[in-house]
DNA sequence: TCAGGACATCGACGGACGTCGATGTCTGAA
DNA sequence: TTCAGACATCGACGTCCGTCGATGTCCTGA
């Protein structure tokens, strides 16, 4: 929740990857493993400017405005998500770093190694 | 676990995701969103000829072979491995097909949908 | 036919997770 | 200064998840 960020991320593919790398990188790939919060990653991405005030997000979602918020800051705890408070409203944008960075992962053909630093 | 295979993936970024499509790409990325199973993967794919047996999978990890066996069996449910039995050894293979889908899903140039079918 | 090894399954335990209602904090307007 | 709205935080609840020891199943060699 407030560890530094650490490199991240080699691919998948080609060589073993280390029990370090492993536990930096599961809680990326665990904060996307949701249904909810890949909408909200996905409704954020599509926004116009590529960001989106958490009051449109609450009406998109059949869920209380705490959860809403709840799993905004894991996405944001995780470091994929940028926070921004302008006056009443919170708007979160889509880090790209964090994006490229997890799919560098899965990525079959490069060999790029990225930082990503949350929060 | 036995669910037949639905389309999948469109890119997270771009157009917003449905309830539908975020709830058929979660279980992917949960069962990749832990540190021994991203091992797990990331072994058998650098594994020569890009398969593993159980064995081997065993002593790369300080865990029990019921853990080891466990951790295979939710990679094969998701659809993530292909299993295949030869006498007494057990060998475990990355479906290509699989990484491809979830690299769609964080690719921010392609517009292409795959179709995974589990187990 | 039998014994041993490879792997899966079962049942149990502790901890983490998603969701909620209630409450707290901050901001802008009256 | 006061109030209403936007958002975060808190505490609680039920459920899911990772791990284990024990046991079951299947295959092979003697």
């Amino acid at each position: 929740m407030s560890e530094p960020g650490l490199a991240c991320c080699t691919p998948l593919t080609g060589t073993p990857m280390s029990a370090e790398q492993a536990e930096q990188v599961a809680p990326l790939l665990k904060a996307l493993a949701d249904p909810v919060r890949l909408r909200l990653v996905s409704l954020i991405a599509a926004s116009a400017g590529g960001e989106a005030c958490v009051c449109d997000l609450n009406d998109a979602f059949d869920l209380t405005q705490a959860t809403i918020s709840h799993h905004l800051k894991v996405l944001h705890s995780a470091g994929l998500l940028d926070r921004d408070k302008r006056g009443v409203w919170v708007f979160y944008a889509v880090r790209p770093e964090a994006m490229t960075a997890v799919a560098t992962l899965f990525d079959t053909t490069g060999r790029t190694t990225l930082a990503l630093t949350p929060a």
